[in-house]
DNA sequence: TTGTAGGCGTTATCAC
DNA sequence: GTGATAACGCCTACAA
């Protein structure tokens, strides 16, 4: 026995009232007599009304909700990001609508698509490793869809964004090392096609450069992100005897394969050789020794994102110039790094 | 210059041609001359016409969107979960609509309204750790929606489940430590109002039972997750002596609070004492000794829970028996608890 | 304070 | 093959 969803109108019915008075008593329309609105509330309540939010979209033109796009949900920093932002929207009565491009192109746009389809009120999006046309984004934009960028973004379109200081973070984590007396600075950078991996490594290419270093030839190895791709460099650099004295990885994981490799040949961390690594993984607290690295307030990140759309959308200007906000991550210094001297 | 998104309506205008021929050829019915159909895709395409979903989903009935509830968006179980859900979801075409708890029945409750509202095809739930009551959920069935609960679950409510086998999991753990020659064998467990945890506390309490040991008293810790308060217990056993010589933990978190106790302690592990934890977070096989821990699928999870979803919608039978699947964690032994003897 | 009527953008049913 | 029309459930001028 499945009776379907009651309406305004069954409630109408049964009380002998019109549905206009009914939809007006339960939105608490102060033209309503306080008699009439608990008699329709009381009986909303009694049948399990449901206001069907989907016809109330359709008829407001909007549906509260924002889409998400990240490349992946199960990284702990996108995962974060998604704390954030679902924790601020919801509380401003917001649905959060998530996809997950898996680092492609074609899934983004896929996503987007859907989107935009849902009449999502605004997106929030960190770009796959593909993303290098806009069409798609471009598309969101021309549409009046507020659209927000965040970590990973694409520098030439027009939006809101909201990015860690990267160029900055590099920087100090080179002068770091320098502090700490280490001389041969190798930096372990990611794919460059992502604008965060070729801000770092300029943040680094100039660090070396202003530093008074007899020797400011830089030290590069592209794309390696993984502990085993890194546990390969080291291991190759150190049977070529090219061993630098110090890392500065673009991420943790880079940053966990050079250690083991370097405590698997008996090389002493941060004595012989100090590292430094990017995004804070919780891992890095935890190993030994522990993991000079970045916060990069990605929960706070996901907040800050959502209320700039929340801001947009309630303030919908005319003539607005998009924004950038820039939040430094912070250097947490720990074993790896310190030499004792 | 804002020109509102264009509807079939508009395009029927433009072509001359009527509203139901134009919808008919966007949705590629046969009855429509190959002609027509490309003229009118042809138009919508350079105009740019995107299908209002919300209005299609009033007119069928439903929206292709499933909620999902969780405690917590950023702890890597959930994300994984999440992960494959979404990925399932996603390539079957339904939208996928994510609220989190923060554990708070308050909160669960208000995200439940929501997706109703929102009238999802299907929900998909994590219980928070308050929720002992489940009106909310009821609801839920009452109103045929389909409810999926994974992990943590309400075991009463008549729903599909997927869950892991956390009793089984717990008793493997204790043979294990059992067959490694540890004799003392201890169980940290976490909030026993969660089913997951109450579970593994079983498995372990039978395992010891089950034992050869003359000593079969159980030795149990409760309601301790993080790894700070773990550590601060076996602090207190230490300077007590009353250190067993084994734990098994009913979190990885805990687990490590135990071994970074010990070690400051000098207390080797596992020669002098042996751990287990549980969930096979990534700092498992990083730290030093890597701890022995259990997989729990969890990215399986999500799948296989979108899955049945997708399953129970696509086959509405009238009397269907809810049925639970049942995934078997994965103990991946690793140093912190094979004894060298 | 309440009722009437129209429409949001689709799709489905019925005619022609 | 195509056209006319109603309906999904809700909200809101406008009228009474």
């Amino acid at each position: 026995m499945k009776k379907k969803a009651s309406t305004i109108k069954d409630i109408a019915q049964a009380l002998n009232l019109n549905i206009s008075t009914v939809s007006r008593a339960l939105n608490n329309s102060r033209k309503i007599s306080d008699e009439t609105k608990k008699l329709v509330q009381d009986y909303a309540e009694k049948v399990n009304y449901r206001p069907n939010a989907i016809a109330s979209s359709l008829r407001m033109g909007r549906g509260n909700t924002i889409g998400l796009v990240v490349p992946r949900i199960n990284r702990q920093f996108f995962s974060n990001l998604i704390y954030g932002v679902e924790e601020v929207l919801n509380s401003a009565g917001y649905n959060l609508l998530i996809c997950q491009s898996n680092e492609l192109l074609e899934n983004e746009k896929q996503a987007i698509n859907t989107l935009i389809n849902a009449r999502v009120d605004g997106i929030i999006i960190s770009i796959s490793k593909q993303t290098a046309s806009y069409k798609h984004l471009e598309t969101v934009i021309n549409r009046d869809i507020p659209l927000i960028q965040t970590d990973r973004v694409a520098d030439l379109l027009p939006t809101n964004k909201i990015v860690n200081n990267n160029f900055k973070a590099s920087y100090i984590a080179v002068q770091h090392l320098l502090d700490s007396g280490y001389k041969r600075i190798a930096h372990i950078s990611g794919p460059l096609a992502i604008n965060i991996y070729k801000e770092r490594l300029n943040g680094y290419t100039k660090a070396i450069e202003d530093s008074r270093l007899s020797d400011k030839s830089p030290i590069i190895f592209e794309n390696i992100i993984t502990d085993s791709e890194a546990y390969k460099l080291a291991t190759g650099l150190i049977s070529d005897k090219k061993m630098p004295d110090a890392f500065f990885a673009a991420s943790d994981f880079a940053a966990l394969g050079i250690l083991k490799a370097l405590k698997d040949n008996n090389i002493r961390v941060p004595d012989d050789v100090g590292i430094v690594g990017f995004a804070n993984e919780p891992f890095t607290e935890i190993i030994s020794p522990a993991l000079t690295s970045f916060d990069q307030y990605s929960i706070e990140m996901g907040r800050e994102a959502a209320r700039i759309l929340l801001d947009e959308l309630e303030n919908k200007q005319e003539n607005r110039v998009p924004k950038q906000i820039t939040i430094d991550p912070r250097l947490i210094v720990r074993e790896s790094s310190i030499r004792r001297l």
